[in-house]
DNA sequence: ACTCAGGTTTACGTTAACGTAAAGGTAACT
DNA sequence: AGTTACCTTTACGTTAACGTAAACCTGAGT
């Protein structure tokens, strides 16, 4: 009996449009139930969408995005079958190479981030001063 | 007389094609200097070539990217009025916070893969005992 | 009954970041 | 001279991820 939610309030809450959100939908991503023709979306539809996001945040493209989410979600028959588990430990371990290398790309950017503050505070000091 | 580098080089060194390379330099991020016609390649040049593709793997878009490059290359003379240079400061903040809200989302969904290794290892090693 | 603020479908438009193809130049090898 | 292997310019094509507009429904308030 948990919680529900209009388009609007995910729309507000994530600072998205409802157009995005019914996109969303088209491609698979979101089922929300219906009530009348109005969708109502449930918590676990909210956390998709909060996935979908953060994917997006971090560069995913949606198809890349839904794979993980459907990762993430084995389903509820444990349709595992080997060929496919190995393939998704294959695949986690490839998503996590690429956030490693992520990680080292912004250490590096926000070292040039301080070098160029450094840089823009001691110009702007030296303007000051003169 | 630092070393230089053609096209291919360059397409060969960062896994890009030579469309890409052209493409950034109709864009205003690249001015090589021309032997005939051929294009040549000084290691300013490929820095930058770096610096766009460390832009492109955290989801800059080249327009952002330009901008993160021109404010680390403040150019020879200091043509930095204040304003300018009280900007620079802001954009920097700014894209700190995203870079940090990035690094946020990373350790989500390391997190998130853990779990989801966890689960398909774990299914496996059902499977196998099985 | 009327308005009005939301929701809905359908469909065409848009932008970034290249891909791809056509047509040709050029240096080097055979 | 011919072929090969690059390079070049020019230009149209493509894909993802929505934006935007039109036309319609619908429950709540007056």
């Amino acid at each position: 009996m948990s919680r529900t939610y209009s388009i609007r309030d995910l729309a507000d809450e994530f600072d998205i449009t409802t157009r995005t959100i019914r996109f969303y939908e088209t491609e698979g991503m979101l089922n929300p139930q219906r009530e009348g023709q109005a969708r109502i979306y449930s918590a676990q539809d909210r956390v998709t969408l909060k996935l979908i996001l953060r994917g997006k945040r971090l560069g995913l493209s949606l198809a890349e995005s839904r794979e993980l989410i459907a990762m993430y979600r084995p389903g509820l028959e444990p349709e595992a079958n080997r060929p496919q588990l190995e393939k998704l430990l294959a695949v986690i371990e490839q998503r996590r190479s690429h956030l490693r290398q992520q990680l080292h790309d912004i250490e590096r950017m926000m070292q040039d981030l301080d070098d160029a503050e450094l840089k823009a505070s001691e110009a702007l000091a030296a303007l000051t001063g003169a």
